[in-house]
DNA sequence: TGATACTATTAAAACGATTTAATTGAACGT
DNA sequence: ACGTTCAATTAAATCGTTTTAATAGTATCA
């Protein structure tokens, strides 16, 4: 059995202690319609005197509006989708929004449970915020008219806008900052490439390697093909299988990581064999987790800026409720250099 | 202007669809009266046909119940608290109740604006996990007949249960692996005692230095006013300080630390400094973050295990449901060594 | 056969708000 | 004094469900 809920003050019960009638309890709180000065302070004293606390599944239901939005979001202990989660839900909160954060831990029976959920609360807008390759649940959400934002995520779909971040730049001031330091050559080690943002870094890489006087060698790549390596543990492991199974000569002697965590591993693993960074491998990450800054060495890394991505979501957001057709935007990253190269 | 949501179908379509009224149809849905096969077969088929989702609000309103459980959180971004939310909602979600995740960023207005909220939404039931002493707020819920639990802190108030991990323990048991690996003294260093947890730990690690036959000393005991320390940049402010402002000599030759983040911050300041960690200090964290195992030195900590929290606030909730009284639980804690100490 | 019991279905009243159209009373101009 | 306008208020419909009491029809039993 669900919680019954204790009885709470009603319009009703206000009404009657103010001596007014329903509708004139809801003028008063909304502003509705011209209320002389004296009811409406007697309506006021009353909702205060009994407590009162509007009931917004009634409202909601009879105005079929609402102020919720729904934040899907891969995995809540990935810092940088926390962060992300963070920030949208400060300036959802200053603008009386309520979201509401669903992890889905990239489980498809999450998803599904997740967004018959969205549907019962009838929910209008959604946030994907990264995630996989699956577009189907997309589409049929927006068949069921609900509005989707895709946040470090882009699609071809209509009727879709994107926010996402610019990964050439970003990545090539990474190779050229690499080419600066020394380095003779430069892998790429990445988690599948089913995101579009991975596709792009790849991309990026090879134009960076070609712009550097770089030659773009097979062997250099390492794409995990079972593992999600958006985690320190795999990038730990996925490394350390790397050392033991391949001489130093025939690693790259710097690193492209899709993400700080993966980089992290990487950098313990390198350790444990026995190496140094940055002096044997130079290693680059990205999302410049709250960490990253703090660990020996310091980890180089491209920044993504959360604040600026949900700034720039709530602009969507009211864009869209104003009726006005929103275009994708694209953010800049930047390149912060520490330590690890 | 906040956004309309499309029209769905509702049951009263259903209803026409199917030729009945829509009491057979709730009926049918609930099996709350026996509906004979073929018609019941007939709705579903309606109901299938018309991509039919209930509508929550209005079955909520109803009903006066809800499956929603606010869950108060200081702060996504601590791995910590990102990883007790992402264990809850997974057992909430198999038992088909929804999270609303409430990070309240130890502000002040944001609490009030969340709990009014969770007013507005009817929410039966709350858990606060964490957060600062103040407890008005908490009386102010339980007033207005909302069941408050508190994790991983605890309470006098009546009317509350608190699921909190036993805090001697395993503070005890690091000061003694610090005995035994030949530290000559301890300090603590922490935030704010205006936690129960915090003011547990204290007593713990006066206590394990007289059970190892160490001395109390006051200034070994870092308790920083101004700063909220459960953060690495905090963390790492506070120890650079340290350092700069007394002798080695006159620092204790190990630290026991309010948290993980906090303790990573000192890594960094020590490392900084010149110093080794664990030849010149020994650092003992809290929480064992997912980070912790993996840097270098890899950071001895107590670990609190996230999941068997969950479960037990679950467990919590589910005996509340069904009238019972529920104790308050402690749950044990384990300390993990690893290298830096 | 008539009383009884059960099965299947429904009409209608909630739940707590918003909103529209109607009503009342006072003020105004002529 | 009478129509007109305006300000303040309200009655009633509505949103999409659940739930109760009532109804009709059918089977059971003595």
């Amino acid at each position: 059995m669900a919680r019954r809920v204790k009885d709470r003050a009603t319009m009703k019960d206000v009404a009657a202690r103010a001596g007014v009638s329903i509708g004139t309890v809801s003028h008063v709180l909304n502003r509705t319609a011209s209320i002389s000065a004296e009811t409406s302070e007697r309506v006021r004293q009353a909702m205060e005197e009994l407590n009162y606390v509007p009931n917004a599944m009634a409202r909601n239901m009879r105005m079929k509006t609402n102020h919720v939005i729904g934040l899907l979001i891969p995995n809540l202990t990935n810092n940088f989708h926390a962060k992300i989660a963070s920030e949208f839900v400060n300036i959802a909160d200053q603008n009386k929004y309520e979201v509401h954060i669903l992890g889905y831990e990239y489980s498809l029976e999450r998803e599904k449970n997740v967004i018959y959920n969205l549907l019962e609360y009838s929910v209008g807008t959604v946030i994907i915020v990264n995630g996989w390759g699956d577009e189907r649940y997309i589409q049929e959400l927006i068949k069921r008219g609900i509005r989707v934002i895709l946040a470090d995520r882009r699609s071809d779909l209509s009727d879709v806008v994107s926010v996402e971040f610019e990964n050439y730049q970003a990545i090539k001031d990474a190779v050229s900052c690499l080419r600066k330091k020394g380095y003779h050559s430069v892998g790429f080690i990445s988690e599948p490439l089913n995101l579009t943002n991975l596709q792009d870094r790849f991309k990026a890489y090879q134009e960076g390697l070609a712009e550097n006087g770089y030659e773009f060698r097979e062997n250099h790549v390492f794409i995990s093909q079972q593992l999600c390596l958006d985690n320190v543990k795999n990038g730990y492991l996925y490394m350390k299988q790397l050392l033991r199974m391949k001489r130093k000569e025939d690693l790259p002697e710097a690193f492209l990581a899709s993400s700080d965590l993966l980089a992290l591993g990487m950098l313990r693993a390198i350790s444990e064999a026995g190496y140094r960074v940055p002096g044997d491998f130079g290693i680059v990450g990205c999302d410049n987790l709250q960490i990253s800054g703090y660990i020996s060495p310091g980890l180089t890394t491209i920044m993504q800026d959360c604040g600026e991505l949900s700034r720039e979501l709530w602009k969507v957001i009211q864009a869209g409720n104003d009726g006005k057709r929103v275009e994708n935007t694209v953010l800049s990253q930047k390149l912060i250099i520490r330590e690890s190269c």
